[in-house]
DNA sequence: GATAATTAATCAGTATGCTGATTATATGTA
DNA sequence: TACATATAATCAGCATACTGATTAATTATC
């Protein structure tokens, strides 16, 4: 059984597959034990929600760096569990103003304490030291790659928050 | 616009996500430059399958830690592309044996350079300490959390080899 | 103010990736 | 040998993720 020229194993791409393949299912299982149906994603998106009330789909997805085809269903699927609401935006008829509801705020801080262990148990084979750098050097690798890919990470313009036309006031006064 | 209570963006399994969709693009970028079309998991299959003839979906799920079901899939489409034979294995009506082409030989050696070159620039805001120790804690954390999802690493037992009834002569006299 | 270029959302199509079920075959046990 | 159990592959169904196209609306340019 001859050795491949390199071990796939042991490739970059391998081992970023293989951890984001535990941390998707360590994510379901804790959400699943706490009693929530919600995907990595959909936790994703909702939180965005939250903190940008009447945000539209691009800069969502640009926020998140998901995709905007792949948002639309997640919104999709969001609305259908009646923790988001979409309507039209009134500045830009192209656009849909996303807010999350009553129900949509009561899952987001419920499942917080299964996400956050869900952060803990993935990383539970590195110590504190290890875990700070591995974040470290995720977070530089993907900084440096971040226009690679299609969807980008993007931060919210200054206007989002006046998307829904209500933070105006507390930003600068 | 009040700050969440964690900024996803720090999260492990969001830098895990982050990190592995820009080493998808980059590999699928890399394939297509080089003119092969073949995506990561296939590659992974290819090569997986050029070294332990004979091998059987299963055991090649467990070595590349892909869940079965998907391996299926991955197995239709690269015999549709004319780079596998899967046939009845004599030893197991239940199983089949999967060997690499001719062609299929061709395309995994063709593509090794573009492979090659993707893992350096999924890696390339880093420099070679980083890069190695950014390895070194992702298969740390691979191994402990192994287990946690429904497709973990398994090595290929010692008669995968035997499979193919052909390797036995070379493996220790 | 007409027209071109751009943009937000969506759609069709393809490939992963998963859960849980089914079918066919093997294996263990009474 | 009969029967329960286990295993290999597949399937249906769902949710990401992507590419590339389309539609509707906005913005830029002349």
């Amino acid at each position: 059984m001859e050795r491949s020229v390199k071990d796939n194993n042991d490739m970059p791409g391998h081992l970023a597959r293989r951890f984001q393949q535990i941390a998707v299912a360590v994510f379901h299982a804790e959400a699943e034990a706490a009693g929530y149906d919600l995907t990595p994603v959909q936790y994703a998106a909702l939180a965005a929600i939250s903190a940008n009330p009447g945000i539209d789909q691009v800069t969502l997805a640009g926020l998140i760096a998901y995709d905007r085809t792949t948002i639309t269903g997640v919104v999709d699927r969001l609305v259908q569990k009646g923790f988001l609401e979409r309507r039209a935006s009134k500045r830009d008829r192209r656009a849909r103003e996303l807010e999350i509801t009553e129900a949509g705020r009561e899952t987001l801080s419920g499942i917080m304490p299964a996400v956050e262990a869900a952060q803990r148990i993935m990383l539970r084979g590195l110590n504190a030291d290890e875990s700070e750098e591995l974040l470290r050097l995720l977070r530089k690798a993907i900084a440096a790659g971040n226009e690679l890919s299609r969807a980008p990470f993007r931060e919210a313009s200054a206007d989002v928050a006046k998307a829904a036309g209500r933070i105006e006031s507390d930003r600068d006064g």
